[in-house]
RNA sequence: GCCCUUGUAGCUCAGCUGGUAGAGCAAUUGAUUUGUAAUCAAUAGGUCCGCGGUUCGAAUCCGUGCGGGGGCACCA
C-alpha cells in the first residue's frame, strides 16, 4: 500500500495503487485542476502514472519550471499533430523544449510558408478544443521500429535504434495520433491552454550534422497565460528596437556594403566611439604594465605553417599571392607576429613577465551564413595581448588579467560577469604535469575573482586551459567577450626562449588575452545594451547647442566654441527649424545633452540643459556647467 | 556553406494578375523667427541589386550570380 510523502513532509496513505492526479484530488480540488506533472522520487512522470510503492512526490503546476516545460513539450506534440493532419506524408522527427518555447523538425519536400503557420496554429487550437486524452504505451523495440517504418516515419525508426538498451521505448497517444516520446505529457490536449504562437520556420540539419539532409524546423512559443505570452512578444519587440544594425544606421555610426561583406565602413561618429574605447584601454593597459606593439597584417606562409595555423585554421584564412608567386596570409590572429617580436633580441628571465598588447586588425573568412552586423564580421580589431612569463608567474598574471577585465567591464556599465572555465581536452599537447600547474593557476585566479563560474570539461584549447568572460546586458542577454588562455605550445613551435637564472635557455609560457575580444563586436554589444543611449563620455556627439531662434545664433556659437575648447564634442544647430523640431531630431539621434539658448540665457549668461529622456529643464551658468560636466565627458580613470 | 525569405529615391516602404515608377521622412530653395519630441510651400532626386532568358513590351515571369534577413552548421 503506497505511502506517499509530500514536499512539506506530510504523508498520505493509499489503500491501493494511485495516480498523481488522484493524489492531487485528495490534496485539494484546486490542485487537481492546476496539476500538470508529478515527480516521483525525483523522476518526472505523467499525472496518470500509477504509483504502487512508497515514494516521495511533488506535483507541479504551470507556475513551476517543470510545469511550463511540460506545457511547451505538449505544444510541440500538438504542433506535430496539426502538421500531419494538414500535410499528410510529412515526417516527424524531434521536438524539444527550448528557452521560451519549443521547436519541431519535420521532413517534407515543400517548404512551410508563413500562411501555413497560421493555418497550423488554427488547427492546433482545434486540437486543444477536442481535448484528446493522452495515454502511454511501452512497446517492444522491434515492434516500434517496424511500426514506424511501416508508417513511413524513417526518422523515428532511426531514433528508436539509438535509444539505450536499458531504456523503455514509450509511445504517447493523443487521441489516435501518436509519437515516440520519452514524456512526460499532460493528461489531455486541452491542458496546454491557448497561449502559444508559431514564430518562424527555418532549416535545420538532421541530428545537427551538416553532412545530413536538411529538415524544416518550426519554432514556437508557449505560456500558461495570455499575459505571459503578450509579455514575451513585447520583450522580443523591445530587443528588436535595440538592434545595433538598425541603431547604427540611425545614429550614423557605420554601414556595410556588398563590396566587402562582413567588413565595417566606420563613419565619423562610429570611428570616434571606436577610438575612444581604444584610448581608454591604452591608458588602462599602460597603467597595468603593458607595452603596446604592432605587427604586420601580411606574413609569409612559412610562419603560419610553423605556428600550426596553416593546417588548423587554414579554412578561415585569406591568402594572397604576390606577382612573384610568393604566398602570404593576411593574419587571422596576432599571436605569431607577437612571438616574433619576443624572438627579436635576447630575452632574460629579468624581462618576464613581458606583456605586449596590440590593437591588431585580423581577417577571418567566416562562413557567409554566420555574418551578423558587428557581432560576427570578417575583419575585426582585437584588443589583444600576449604575456610571456614563467610557469611560476601564471597565477599572478591570470589574476591581474581577470582584475583588469572586470574593472574595464564595470567602467562600461557591465557589472554582471560570469566566467566559463575550460580544462584540458582529450587531444592536447604538453605534459600532464604542466597542465596540472596551468589549470590550477587559472582556477586560483577564478576563485580569487569571487565570480560565478561554470566548468566546461574538456573544452580547453589544445595548447592550454582557458577562461571566457561572459557579461550580461541590460535586458539579460549573455555575451561572450573576453578570453584568457594559457599556451604551452606556440612559444615552443616558434622557437621562443629566454635565458634563465642558471644561464640555460628556457621556453616561456604565453598567455593570450583579449578584454573586449573584438572592438567591433563590443561596440555592437554596447549599442544594444544602452539601446543606443551611450553614456555621456562615450557618445560620439556629446552636446548640441540650439538657439531658440536665429536671433541667438551668435550666442549659441559662442557657447559651442567654449565647450569645444574644453575638449567636449559639441555642435551648434543653426538650421532653419523650430525648437520642437530640433529637440525631436536630436533626441532621436540620441544626443545626451542639448543646450538651449534664448533671450533668457543671453541675458543671464546661462544655458538651459535638456538631457536625453528627461523633460526636466535645468538652467545653469555656462562655466558651472562646464565645471560639472568636464570630467564626466572624459573616460573614467582611477 | 545549407534551408527558407528578401533586394524599388539617402531612409522607411507602396507598386493587384507584365504596359518604361510612387508616398512619407530626409535633402535643396523660399516663406516663417519659433521656449522643450515633426511650421508651411515649392524643387530636385531612381541602370527598380548585377547578368542572361521568355515576351511586341519586364521592377513585375524564369534562370543565374551577388548582397541582406531568420535559422542550421561553423565560431581558432
Amino acid at each position: 500500500m503506497p505511502n506517499i510523502k509530500l514536499p512539506d513532509g506530510k504523508k498520505l496513505n493509499f489503500k491501493s495503487k494511485v495516480t498523481g492526479f488522484q493524489i492531487a484530488e485528495k490534496i485539494s480540488k484546486s490542485l487537481s485542476k492546476e496539476a500538470l506533472v508529478i515527480s516521483v522520487d525525483g523522476n518526472l512522470k505523467d499525472l496518470n502514472y500509477e504509483i504502487d510503492k512508497d515514494c516521495s512526490i511533488k506535483i507541479y503546476t504551470s507556475k513551476d519550471k517543470e510545469g511550463l516545460e511540460t506545457i511547451r513539450h505538449d505544444t510541440a506534440h500538438i504542433l506535430a499533430m496539426a502538421v500531419q493532419e494538414i500535410f499528410p506524408g510529412t515526417q516527424v522527427t524531434i521536438g524539444p523544449v527550448i528557452e521560451n518555447g519549443f521547436y519541431y523538425d519535420f521532413a517534407r519536400k515543400e517548404p512551410f510558408t508563413e500562411e501555413d503557420l497560421r493555418k497550423i496554429e488554427k488547427k492546433m487550437l482545434e486540437i486543444v478544443d477536442r481535448d484528446e486524452p493522452t495515454h502511454r504505451e511501452v512497446w517492444k523495440r522491434d515492434k516500434a521500429v517496424e511500426h514506424f517504418k511501416k508508417a513511413g516515419e524513417i526518422y523515428k525508426a532511426e531514433i528508436i535504434r539509438d535509444i539505450p538498451k536499458e531504456e523503455e521505448v514509450s509511445v504517447y497517444f493523443h487521441g489516435k495520433w501518436h509519437d515516440l516520446c520519452r514524456g512526460p505529457h499532460l493528461m489531455s490536449t486541452g491542458k496546454i491552454g491557448k497561449y502559444f504562437k508559431l514564430m518562424k520556420v527555418s532549416g535545420a540539419y538532421w541530428r545537427g550534422d551538416s553532412n545530413n539532409e536538411m529538415l524544416q524546423r518550426i519554432y514556437g512559443t508557449s505560456w500558461s497565460s495570455q499575459k505571459e505570452l503578450d509579455e514575451y512578444l513585447i520583450r522580443i519587440e523591445e530587443a528588436e528596437k535595440r538592434d545595433h544594425r538598425k541603431l547604427g544606421k540611425e545614429m550614423d555610426l557605420f554601414h556595410f556594403r556588398e563590396e566587402s561583406p562582413g567588413s565595417v565602413f566606420w563613419h565619423e561618429k562610429g570611428w570616434n566611439l571606436f577610438q575612444k574605447l581604444i584610448s581608454y584601454m591604452r591608458a588602462k593597459q599602460d597603467a597595468a604594465g603593458y607595452k603596446e606593439v604592432n605587427t604586420p597584417e601580411i606574413l609569409d606562409r612559412s610562419l603560419w605553417e610553423k605556428s600550426g595555423h596553416w593546417e588548423k585554421f587554414g579554412a578561415n584564412m585569406y591568402t594572397s599571392t604576390t606577382p612573384d608567386e610568393k604566398v602570404f596570409a593576411i593574419k587571422p590572429m596576432n599571436c605569431p607576429g607577437c612571438v616574433q617580436i619576443f624572438n627579436q633580441g635576447l630575452k632574460s628571465y629579468r624581462d618576464l613577465p613581458l606583456k605586449m598588447s596590440e590593437f591588431g586588425k585580423v581577417h577571418r573568412y567566416e562562413p557567409s551564413g554566420s555574418l551578423h552586423g558587428l557581432l560576427r564580421v570578417r575583419a575585426f580589431t582585437q584588443d589583444d595581448a600576449h604575456i610571456f612569463c614563467t610557469e611560476d608567474q601564471i597565477t599572478e598574471e591570470c589574476l591581474s588579467v581577470t582584475n583588469l577585465i572586470l574593472e574595464i567591464y564595470k567602467d562600461l556599465g557591465f557589472e554582471n560577469v560570469i566566467l566559463k572555465y575550460s580544462d584540458r581536452p582529450e587531444i592536447r599537447v604538453g605534459e600532464d604535469k604542466v597542465w596540472d600547474k596551468s589549470e590550477k593557476a587559472l582556477l586560483q585566479a577564478i576563485k580569487a575573482s569571487k565570480l560565478e563560474y561554470s566548468i566546461n570539461q574538456g573544452e580547453g584549447a589544445f595548447y592550454g586551459p582557458k577562461i571566457e568572460f561572459v557579461l550580461r546586458d541590460a535586458i539579460g542577454r549573455d555575451w561572450q567577450c573576453g578570453t584568457l588562455q594559457v599556451d604551452l605550445n606556440l612559444p615552443e613551435r616558434l622557437g621562443a626562449s629566454f635565458v634563465d637564472k642558471d644561464g640555460t635557455k628556457k621556453v616561456p609560457v604565453m598567455l593570450h588575452r583579449a578584454l573586449f575580444g573584438s572592438l567591433e563586436r563590443f561596440i555592437g554589444i554596447l549599442i544594444e545594451n544602452y539601446a543606443g543611449k551611450l553614456p555621456f563620455w562615450l557618445a560620439p556627439l556629446q552636446i548640441i547647442v540650439i538657439p531658440v531662434s536665429s536671433e541667438f545664433d551668435e550666442y549659441a556659437k559662442e557657447i559651442n566654441r567654449k565647450i569645444k575648447s574644453n575638449g567636449i564634442i559639441s555642435e551648434v544647430d543653426l538650421k532653419n527649424h523650430n525648437l520642437n523640431y530640433k529637440i525631436r531630431d536630436h533626441s532621436l539621434s540620441k544626443i545626451p545633452i542639448l543646450l538651449i539658448c534664448g533671450k533668457k540665457e543671453v541675458d543671464s549668461n546661462t544655458v538651459t540643459i535638456r538631457r536625453l529622456d528627461s523633460k526636466k529643464q535645468e538652467n545653469m551658468d555656462i562655466d558651472l556647467f562646464l565645471k560639472k560636466h568636464l570630467a564626466l565627458s572624459k573616460a573614467p580613470s582611477n
